[in-house]
DNA sequence: AATGAACTTGCAGTCTCTGCAAGTTCATTG
DNA sequence: CAATGAACTTGCAGAGACTGCAAGTTCATT
């Protein structure tokens, strides 16, 4: 009876109500640490911004960190299914740079909330190293699924670990200068360009 | 006439001294870390284990993480020196490749160190963003001084950023499956595994 | 309407980290 | 050698992040 918006959503009232929730925190969290800087935002702040108590604030999140890092893994399990598909009928380094395209949708799709967190990054580049251990989760799943790909063991064999850590690589640079350009650039140009170099390489440009 | 070991020490015995609480904070930090775990060690007993007061721990380390990550960035100095010398004569990601062995020797000649911070690292990996910030900055000037061999503007041109970025993360996936072997893989011949792969272009192996 | 689960909140407390104002140690200079 | 001042250590008070507990409140279920 209810409209499904997304695939499965049971949402009372009160599970609408912790999304508007969680949504004002990361919110709040953003803007206010677009403005003044993470340092310069306490919790307090950011709860008494989103109407609720400074307990509340760490029922949802736990750490001031995880509010402005928010939950950008959520793509990650389609990127794996499409990685998975198409694992077994090219090269791996091709795979992967097809694979990613689905992440670089879903940001230029979102485009004004990554400029946001840019800013925020910008502002404090203390919460880039978080952004990178929350990669590394998602870094050690797709290493063992080309493992198991190539039938071979990753503590053995080096190549599944390196080809996932250097196209990581390559993806941050290309995010980083699609942010640095301002979105002047389209985000999968840049992210082809870089692939292109690794598959070439990485011979001197000219 | 005091015998200098390294090449400039004015050292009178308050440095002396202080050198001494220096190591004695970075030991005890690192030892409790690494037989409890990171968050289950705090600044008092780190403080207690190296004889000075809570207060004076924050007078040589501004977190309590920094005590752990110690200074591994001395010879990141070396490594640019050698970098500016190489690159004339060779390409970009072979120069690169030598010059990372001046850090590859420093960690072999440290072993003990290094598979000690291990130990910390495996236990807590909450440290690990930490250890690439301050890689980040090294990148960062080897990205210009790239940049400026090249005779390109970084911000316009991607290969500067894209070449430190995949070969930093190379050397990473050497140095863990250095320390996962329990050192009985030179690190040396990893690296070289690493690299010899990304001037293949990350083709599959087989 | 009644029951219980889920959510929010305040409170008390721990831990990290900082500024300040002592006190102490050491190198320097007359 | 004594005096001076800089460097270092320390305690104290306090802000801020974060947690466990014991309420109170809201909502779905029956």
């Amino acid at each position: 009876m209810t409209p499904d918006v997304h695939s499965e959503a049971p949402l009372g009232r009160r599970d609408l109500r912790k999304q508007q929730t969680r949504a004002a925190l990361t919110g709040a969290a953003l803007r206010l640490c677009a403005e003044r800087g993470f340092e310069h935002v306490t919790v307090d702040d950011i709860s008494a911004a989103a109407g609720v108590s400074p307990r509340t604030f760490f029922n949802y999140f736990a750490s001031k960190e995880d509010a402005v890092l928010g939950d950008h893994l959520i793509e990650v399990e389609a990127m794996r299914a499409r990685l998975a598909a198409l694992l077994p009928s090219m090269p791996v380094l091709e795979a992967i740079r097809r694979a990613v395209l689905i992440v670089v949708a879903a940001m230029e799709a979102d485009r004004d909330h990554w400029f946001l967190r840019m800013e925020v990054f910008h502002r404090s580049p203390q919460l880039l190293p978080r952004l990178v251990l929350s990669n590394a989760e998602a870094e050690r799943l797709t290493t063992e699924q080309i493992a198991v790909h190539l039938g071979v063991d990753p503590r053995v064999h080096g190549y599944p670990a390196l080809v996932v850590a250097t196209t990581s690589a390559a993806f941050r640079v290309a995010a980083t200068r699609w942010m640095a350009a301002g979105g002047t650039l389209s985000l999968g140009a840049l992210v082809d360009e870089a692939f292109t170099a690794l598959t070439a390489g990485l011979t001197d440009p000219g």
